[in-house]
DNA sequence: CTTAGGATCGCCT
DNA sequence: GGCGATCCTAAGC
């Protein structure tokens, strides 16, 4: 497959992929909206599930580009991620907030709650919204029930220490689009 | 604004 | 048995 979706090239090194995908909109089955959070995960970062090598859990992480790495949290919530590098590389982006564009009703039946900052802001959080689970583990990115569309081009993006990790917490590879109220934390 | 505790499961030592 | 790439609620400042 190509590894461009949303002229995004995902053969590149997680922490560019993270930050070119601020902007970009990411729809599950039509639901969705911009993406205004990502963090960057490496094989050589002990702070990434790929850092010990292939798991059945983390699998994901080494096949090919542009597909998705989902993955259990804390026993309960989902989280999403989009592989990266060449097949076998083990890096992938973290999306960790949207600022909700698309098909909102359904984000606020499936969360349990109204407030549009508040439905996808945190990775769990956006799983629920969106309905991502164990289903979509492994998935290619360019086709249903994926859509990515591409960011437009004036996206000022800020960059920080990533967020609940207790290794390599000085790594800036958080990334947001500026000013975002949509964020999880802010960015200082 | 910050901190603390509980929920709950798969992988690790 | 311990510990997370989390979230929610409650309580304190």
């Amino acid at each position: 497959m190509n590894d461009t979706v949303a002229s995004i090239d995902f053969s590149a090194p997680s922490n560019e992929v993270a930050r070119l995908l601020i902007g970009v909109t990411l729809l599950v089955d039509g639901v969705g909206g911009r993406i205004v959070e990502t963090e960057a995960y490496d094989r050589e970062d002990p702070a990434s599930h790929s850092f010990s090598g292939p798991t059945l859990r983390n699998i994901s992480m080494f096949g090919p580009p542009a597909h998705t790495y989902v993955y259990r949290s804390y026993g309960i919530h989902w989280c999403l991620n989009f592989v990266c590098r060449e097949d076998g590389h083990g890096a992938g982006v973290l999306i960790r907030a949207l600022e909700p564009t698309t098909g909102i009703e359904r984000m606020q039946q499936r969360r349990g709650m109204e407030n549009p900052r508040l439905l996808c802001s945190g990775p769990g959080r956006l799983c629920q919204a969106l309905g991502v689970t164990r289903e979509h583990n492994g998935m290619r990115l360019d086709a249903p029930p994926f859509q990515l569309l591409p960011a437009p081009k004036d996206v000022v993006v800020v960059s920080g220490p990533r967020i609940g990790i207790s290794k390599a917490i000085d790594v800036p590879w958080r990334f947001g689009l500026a000013g975002s109220r949509f964020v999880s934390h802010p960015f200082r």
